[in-house]
DNA sequence: AATTGGCCATGCAAGCTTCGCATCGGACAA
DNA sequence: TTGTCCGATGCGAAGCTTGCATGGCCAATT
């Protein structure tokens, strides 16, 4: 059954004859008069009295008649919110990043975007690391936001991804000061006093750069892994409770570092110099995120890996 | 709009599966993957997320599906109330008669047809007699029932219609009895005291063949046309209250006759045979009517005109 | 009574659409 | 890496719809 059938009916019952509703509806006369005679059969019921003039609507055309009316009204109506949606849906930008980059940098960043253009309708997947990757592979996000280092592969073809740095940092091993100032615990540690580490899961970008920190330290560090998160903010959180030592982004602690609520671990051999990076596909995204992106293009490195 | 469409678009939400909807549609997956797409162009907007397994919907898909759903609903039940209707209509034999018949002879006709049938479904429209003929013209009716005369021209091609004699009559002149008996009027009166005729509107058949006879007797009848009305029912009531001589059908005043309530103003050679006539066109008709027609086409005079 | 004009149905050829088949490219799993 | 599943697309064929021309019917007019 076709829509357009219910408009000629419509039609022929509003003019009353055949060749004034053609006319209307942009057609000949017997390509209007086939159409009306197609939806009677498939009715299955004479809509029309044809002897009449005008041309009057038989019991069963009457009935049917407020069914195409409602009919079209509903297809339009459901037609327009479904575009409507579509519409939303396609202005909003959509971000998907880890735990610690949702908390300690988009925020901030975000805002300082919005303040040199305008509000943005936004949406942030805070995933693991692996599924931010998958959204973005997937096109359900349009932008990923990860922590980098040249040794993690990401395993996004250079010819369809594309990325930039949109923070240089670095993890800094910190821990709880004592009495006097001095950390408790100092890195490489010895064999009697290890430092107490607390590490990133081995699924975490974080995580992987610490530990290949470590294993390149090889035999000289002395460890105990006291506990675990994939969060930074949990990491954080026990190393101020003096439960060990995290490697923790420098940006995010800079107030407990001039506190003196935490002190550096180690000297800066132990740093590890991390990026945070924004990547998206090559593939055009909707206008509202391509002119997202054109704000962060113009300033920030653009090197790839 | 197709709403196929809307059927191939529900199947696919359910499916999830380009290959296996369009297998459940009967039809090809390239061809199904086209009326997809042609739907999404048709709305708008895009409806599903392809990338995914299942396919999932977009929210324009997700706030179009419930319409689609509903608008297949309520056509497919406006097609049944329709298709109901239409048979309802078609199940109703429908009559035109002159008020005469209606009053008179149709009442007792159905009842003696019912009887050794079973009950119909009738519709009767009671209108002036070139009514009836139009309203078989225009297949509004199935039937008319009508007084006929040899005289009398109906300009129905025997081609197209065709009819029976269902009652044998005589239009019969009768008037009130004085004390004695005798009827005040006597036909064919005298030029003092002429009959005091009421008469027929002259547009009906029983008008006009009254007209008739009195026109074949020349000046040797002497009338004071005192009333004119197209209804039988109507000269019968003046008759009995007096006010003159009326032909009426002699079925209709058999009681009137017997009781001596209403006595002959003439002899036999006044009386005016007619017949009351059921007419049909030779097109087919609804079934139910033409169950009709065979219960009364066994027993009657086929004569035609 | 013949004519004219309006109206709807229908035959026919042309143009357009849709279909199915074959195939491609991508994603995923063994 | 290979095999498999999935959806998109190119292409020729079949089917459908359209417009034109025409026919039949009816009603109003001359």
């Amino acid at each position: 059954m076709e829509t357009s059938w219910l408009e000629d009916f419509l039609s022929l019952v509003d003019t009353g004859n055949f060749s004034r509703a053609a006319e209307a509806r942009h057609s000949t006369q017997p390509a209007f008069s086939r159409r009306i005679r197609i939806l009677e059969e498939w009715v299955g019921a004479q809509l029309f009295i044809r002897g009449s003039h005008p041309i009057t609507l038989t019991p069963a055309g009457t009935r049917f008649r407020p069914v195409a009316e409602e009919v079209l009204i509903h297809l339009d109506e459901g037609r327009k919110n479904a575009r409507r949606d579509a519409e939303n849906y396609e202005n909003i930008v959509r971000f998907a990043a880890t735990h610690s980059v949702s908390l300690n940098f988009f925020p901030e960043w975000l805002r300082s975007i919005e303040l040199r253009s305008h509000i943005f309708n936004t949406r942030l997947d805070t995933v693991a690391f692996h599924q931010c990757i998958q959204l973005l592979l997937r096109g359900e996000c349009h932008f990923a936001l990860n922590y980098t280092h040249p040794a993690i592969e990401m395993n996004l073809s250079p010819e369809k991804f594309t990325g930039k740095i949109v923070q240089r940092d670095r993890l800094v091993p910190v821990t709880l000061s004592d009495a006097e100032g001095n950390p408790i615990d100092r890195l490489p540690g010895t064999e009697d006093d290890p430092v107490h580490l607390l590490g990133y899961s081995k699924s975490s970008v974080t995580g992987q750069v610490v530990e290949q920190m470590i294993t390149k330290k090889g035999n000289s560090v002395y460890l105990n892994r006291v506990f675990v998160s994939p969060m930074t903010a949990v990491l954080k959180e026990m190393s101020s409770l003096g439960r060990g030592t995290a490697w923790l982004p420098e940006s995010n602690i800079r107030e407990e570092l001039e506190s003196g609520e935490l002190v550096y671990a180690g000297t800066e051999e132990w740093f590890i110099p991390i990026d945070i990076r924004i990547i998206r596909s090559r593939a055009p995204l909707p206008p509202t995120s391509e002119e997202f992106w054109t704000l962060i293009d113009k300033e920030e490195d653009t090197n790839w890996g």
